[in-house]
DNA sequence: CCCTTTAATAGTCAGCACGACTATAAAAGG
DNA sequence: CCTTTTATAGTCGTGCTGACTATTAAAGGG
């Protein structure tokens, strides 16, 4: 942290990325941004953008997740940093350091791009071909962090609305863990964790579909859970 | 990631910060270096430096891990990104974003410094008063990750000698973890778990003390533990 | 209006991992 | 030779989990 002199010679510009997910017909989504210019003029990439002279990355990537979503108030919204890429490479123009991040949507809005006029699209996880820059692998490496956490905190519900039953928490977890789980063995070890969701007294509703009606649960208190709630065993869990 | 004309008014300077943990006579020992200049001069810091031009930040890392240790060859250490700190007040001098990593050495080498003139000393975890900057954070950060990563992984023998006995391995982690562990609970637990541990064939070693000599045991291949090993139950873990 | 389909909820049962504990073996020290 | 110390072996009960069956309450179709 001496020698400060050496730094005026080759500054760093640093940005954010974002991987933003959502819900939208039991599909997982991420919002990208297709590029105009060169390079990768025409690829898909996570939105993002520059930290200002004032901002901390935290605060960049909150102002990013507003911009490219539209959202009016995105302060109660999940996002969590990942790590920084820095590879010497990664940008043929000139020497960036990014700083990733991963944002979780309950619903997803249609609206995009609000002011600005970057197109910002909602699309399928894994359907868009390669991204730009290395953003293939900050993609890869958020939805690795987003299923793991899964396991042991109650993120799933950051997915929901304010209100939800069980099954549509469940088919959370299928969603992102592309598995399929026991309903009653998943009902049992929800309730079973105080804090993770707690009942909305009065009322329960239908969810619209055919079928008993479910009851209606809000997100509770705990953000950890202990027990983990573990995939199903693959077994020989690589690296 | 359009719009670089921005960048050009406010460079920023990236440099890396060091997490480095030993364990000496089964305390926890930190790497720290004194200040010599101001801001925070006399204070301890943790040792770190700036990312040059071609590097990238695991890169500079390493390279600092090098010079601070002494050590010549630091290619098998444990080295880990933990995540960035981009607050724009947390150099007084200007702009620095920090790429903080941990480090974990099995021997305690006393040699410091090498050729770098900033003195590197081991100091017992916790006992520095308030570091410079924000590296009380960043240092409670780190102590945090490996603490939560003993949990679900094999980390822990990144802190032994390559021969080991598992008293020596339970060491480890009473000591990082702060609690006492049931001696054949721990053993059961990781010799059941496939590729944590393989013994040495041959011969049991005497640790040097009393008692009957123990067996000796290598790392194994395996670097995630399934089931995780958690430590003992503190009710009601917090966010 | 009944019967099928769909989904939610309730409950059972066996395996196994883990915490707590006791017992034995093999060394050093007095 | 006896005590202390540490490693290793084994036991027992509880609780979580996976697999599975049963019941309830709605929609839809004939």
């Amino acid at each position: 942290m001496d020698g400060y002199d050496k730094y005026a010679h080759e500054p760093f510009a640093v940005t954010v990325d974002l991987a933003v997910f959502t819900l939208r017909d039991d599909a997982l989504h991420v919002l990208l941004v297709e590029r105009g210019q060169e390079p990768y003029a025409g690829r898909w990439a996570l939105p993002g953008g520059f930290v200002q002279p004032d901002e901390s990355a935290e605060t960049a990537a909150r102002r990013e997740l507003a911009e490219e979503t539209g959202l009016s108030d995105v302060s109660g919204l999940h996002l969590e940093q990942l790590r920084t890429y820095s590879e010497p490479g990664r940008d043929p123009r000139m020497r960036v350091v990014s700083v990733a991040f991963a944002a979780l949507l309950p619903d997803a809005p249609e609206a995009h791009g609000g002011s600005d006029a970057a197109e910002a699209r909602w699309v399928p996880y894994g359907t868009a071909g390669p991204l730009a820059f290395d953003h293939d692998r900050i993609l890869a490496d958020a939805h690795d962090r987003v299923g793991a956490k899964f396991e042991y905190t109650c993120l799933a519900t950051a997915f929901c609305p304010p209100e939800f039953t069980l099954g549509e928490l469940q088919r959370v977890y299928e969603t992102v863990w592309g598995t399929e789980l026991d309903r009653p063995n998943f009902r049992r070890k929800v309730l079973a964790t105080p804090g993770f969701v707690e009942a909305v007294p009065g009322a329960a509703r239908l969810t619209g579909g055919r079928g008993k009606p479910a009851a209606l649960y809000r997100a509770g208190t705990a953000t950890a859970l202990h027990p983990p709630l573990l995939r199903p065993t693959r077994e020989g869990r690589p690296a």
